[in-house]
DNA sequence: CGCTAGGAGAGGATTAACCCTGAGTTTGGA
DNA sequence: TCCAAACTCAGGGTTAATCCTCTCCTAGCG
C-alpha cells in the first residue's frame, strides 16, 4: 500500500525544520508535510484552518508553547494525530511526562535519517515507536520510584518566577525585592523547590532548570 | 555562470545535518554536498583523504572539537575555504573569537531556508556574509572594550577543569578533592575564572558555561 | 464551628561562597 | 643567571546560601 501520509513539523529553528522537511520529502514520496510551525500555537491554529495530518514531528523544547503543552492539548482535541517527539535531551523525566500525554514515539535529534523514517513507518502501521533505549530508560524510572520528583508541573506559579530569577546572578535579597517578597519568603521557595526537585544547591537548580528547558539560555 | 559548488557540513545532530543537505541540495542544483561530518576532526580527516570544497557550513556548538578549534585549524591549512557559521547562541564573545578565526559568515538556526542560500551566494561571490544584526553585535562589542574579557581561550587547562566540576551540586572542598588540589587553589581558581569571564557568581559561570558550550547539558 | 492545607514570613544557626593580601615554587625567557 | 609570570596555597574576614523551627493568615470543607 502507498497511502499519502500526511505529516505536520513543529519546530522553532527555521533552519532545522526546514531541513527535515525537505529530508522527509525524500525520504518517501508518499510522506507529504503539509503543515509547517514553529511552535505549539502556531500549529494549533493552523491544524483548526487546514486540514488534518496522520502524524505531528514535535520538537520538545520551544520558546512559546513547548512540547509538552502542544502534547497535553493535542491528546486531548485530536488523539487520533500520532505524536512523535524530536528531542534533544533524553532525560527520563521528560519521557515520563510525555508518554502521559499520549505521546507515540520519541527520537533523537543526532539519529539517521533512516530511523526517521522507520519511526514514520512505524507509527503508523503499529501506532507506536520505542526505541530499546527508550524502554530502558522506561523501566530504569519506574524502578526508581521518584513518583513525587519526576514532573515539576506541581510547582506553584510563585516557585517557576523564583526559578526564572534564581538562574541569574541576582542574590536572593535581590530576587525579594523584584518578587516584592520577604527574602524569607524566597528562601521558603527556596526550600520548596529543592525539595519538590531533589536539589541541594542553587548551581544545581540552575542546570537543572535550563537542561529541562524551564529556563530559557 | 552556474559552477558547481562544493559544500561541507558539520553538525553533530545527525537529523539537522541530513536536514540541511537535503535542502542545500534542493535550493540550487549547482549546490552539491561532497563532505559530511558529525565534528571538526571527522571533517579535517574526510578533507584530507578527499577533494577540496569550497564552502563549509559549521556548527559553532559540538562537543568533540567544535566550530571554535576546526575554524582556527582550517585558517592555517585550507585558508580557501570559505566558512560560514550555523550558530544557536549569537552571544558576541563568540562572534568575536570567530571572526578572528577567520569566519567568513553567520547564520542562525532558526533563519528562513532562502537566508542560507543568500549567504551561500554571497560568500561565494562578495566572499564574506555578514549581516546588519551581525555588524550591529560587532560594533557593539568594539565599543565595550572588554578585550579582556572577550574569550575563554586564555583559560587554564585546570580552570577549564575546574569549570566542568563547578557546574554541579559539589562544593569547593569536594571539588577541590576531586582535583587533589587544595580548596585555597579552587578558590584561586574561581576568582581568576570570575575576573577572567567577568562573572560575580557560581551560578553566573554556571549558566555562562551552558551557554557558550563549555559545559555541556 | 473547628479542622486542615498552603502561602507568607520571622528568628536564629551553620555552612558555603566570596574577597583580599601575601608567600613559596616553578618555569620560560632575556 | 636573574626576572617576571604563573601556579599553588595560607590566613582571615565578609556576605550569601542553606537549614530548622515556629507563627500568622486565609481559604476550603465536613
Amino acid at each position: 500500500m502507498s497511502r499519502l501520509i500526511k505529516i505536520g513539523v513543529v519546530d522553532d529553528h527555521k533552519l532545522f525544520r526546514s531541513g527535515i522537511v525537505s529530508l522527509i520529502e525524500s525520504l518517501d514520496p508518499n510522506y507529504q508535510v503539509s503543515i509547517e510551525a514553529n511552535n505549539g500555537r502556531v500549529f494549533l491554529d493552523l491544524l483548526e484552518n487546514d486540514q488534518s495530518i496522520d502524524v505531528l514531528l514535535l520538537d520538545a523544547n520551544m520558546p512559546i508553547m513547548d512540547g509538552f503543552e502542544t502534547a497535553e492539548i493535542m491528546q486531548k482535541s485530536y488523539p487520533d494525530i500520532r505524536i512523535l517527539i524530536i528531542s534533544m535531551n533524553d532525560d527520563e523525566e521528560s519521557i515520563v511526562r510525555m508518554l502521559r500525554f499520549g505521546v507515540k514515539g520519541f527520537i533523537g535529534k543526532d539519529v539517521e535519517p533512516i530511523e526517521l523514517k522507520e519511526a514514520i513507518e512505524a507509527i503508523m502501521n503499529k501506532g507506536f515507536y520505542y526505541t530499546d533505549q527508550l524502554t530502558g530508560k522506561l523501566i530504569k524510572s519506574i524502578q526508581n520510584p521518584f513518583d513525587k520528583h519526576n514532573t515539576h508541573s506541581k510547582l506553584t506559579d510563585q516557585e517557576l518566577a523564583f526559578i526564572q530569577l534564581a538562574c541569574s546572578e541576582f542574590t536572593y535579597v535581590q530576587i525579594a525585592d523584584m518578587m516584592c517578597l520577604s527574602p524569607k519568603t524566597i528562601d521558603g521557595y527556596r526550600a520548596s523547590v529543592f525539595e519538590k526537585l531533589n536539589l541541594k544547591s542553587r548551581v544545581g537548580l540552575a542546570i537543572y532548570a535550563i537542561k529541562t528547558g524551564l529556563v530559557k539560555v
